[in-house]
DNA sequence: TTATTAATGTTATATTATTACATAATGTTA
DNA sequence: TAACATTATGTAATAATATAACATTAATAA
């Protein structure tokens, strides 16, 4: 049961950009980057980024209010996101951890709640900027 | 090595708002709600949210630019933090588990990063909204 | 006291995101 | 195919969230 196979214009144009992209991208950055093919108002960036969210191709980092692609191959549908967050230099890399995602997936608490996603970020500093 | 024992007027007054709530709240709805207390202008509002939040007394949650009150006497300073949402009656708890804390703040992965801080929002159907 | 830092008040503005409505393209079923 | 439903688009307007800039006052420290 895949999500969408083919991608339309408005979305595959914002994808692009997006992986081409080796930082976060915040939307109105995204629709001036675009805006020479074709792509005119937020509101058509806005749509091509819910349904890549949606579809798992990209995520949104929610403290950022910025969106990056999926690195994790694994990812067919954002339910499961884990980044971390260089609070210098705002780098971000998705965090691929087999142990963390499965014990977050099966975590339960007294809640009673039972939880089919999650998003956790990371801050800290990277290599770089720890120097 | 405390961070803030006094709060100033305008911080108390946010903080007693967002305490009295039972659901997260949203800077401009706080705004709204304290003008009769003579917090006129955004700036205000963010601002004690700011050090509020710097001081552990609220958590902002991320995914819904909300803000609650801590409810983990142990949180001192926002920096580990984790919360469930209900994605249908956007009912949002404070996850108080020591296993999980522990376990997220010992985590390191390959990146070689050190984290010093970690938000995790997990989202799902509460109780009530699963029936 | 003097200097420094932290908080305030106020206005304006920047940034992020959605509503509303008309139209076109695509997919499904008969 | 025709009829219908669903999904995507285009466009304009506006709502919601957040910060910049600057003047002033209060609290702390030397
Ligand atoms: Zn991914
Ligand atoms: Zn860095
Ligand atoms: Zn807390
Ligand atoms: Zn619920």
């Amino acid at each position: 049961m895949q999500k969408q196979e083919h991608l339309t214009k408005n979305q595959q144009i914002v994808l692009d950009f997006i992986e081409k992209s080796s930082e976060p991208l915040k939307a109105y950055s995204i629709l001036f980057s675009v805006k020479k093919q074709g792509i005119k108002a937020p509101l058509q960036v806005y749509r091509a980024l819910d349904k890549l969210v949606e579809i798992g191709k990209i995520h949104k980092i929610e403290s950022r209010n910025a969106f990056v692609a999926c690195k994790n191959s694994n990812c067919q549908v954002s339910k499961a996101t884990a980044f971390s967050i260089c609070e210098s230099c705002e780098d971000v890399t998705e965090v691929s951890n087999l142990k963390l995602s499965k014990y977050l997936s099966n975590f339960a608490d007294k809640s009673g709640m039972k939880y089919n996603k999650y998003n956790l970020e990371f801050f800290g500093l990277c290599k770089n900027c720890k120097k």
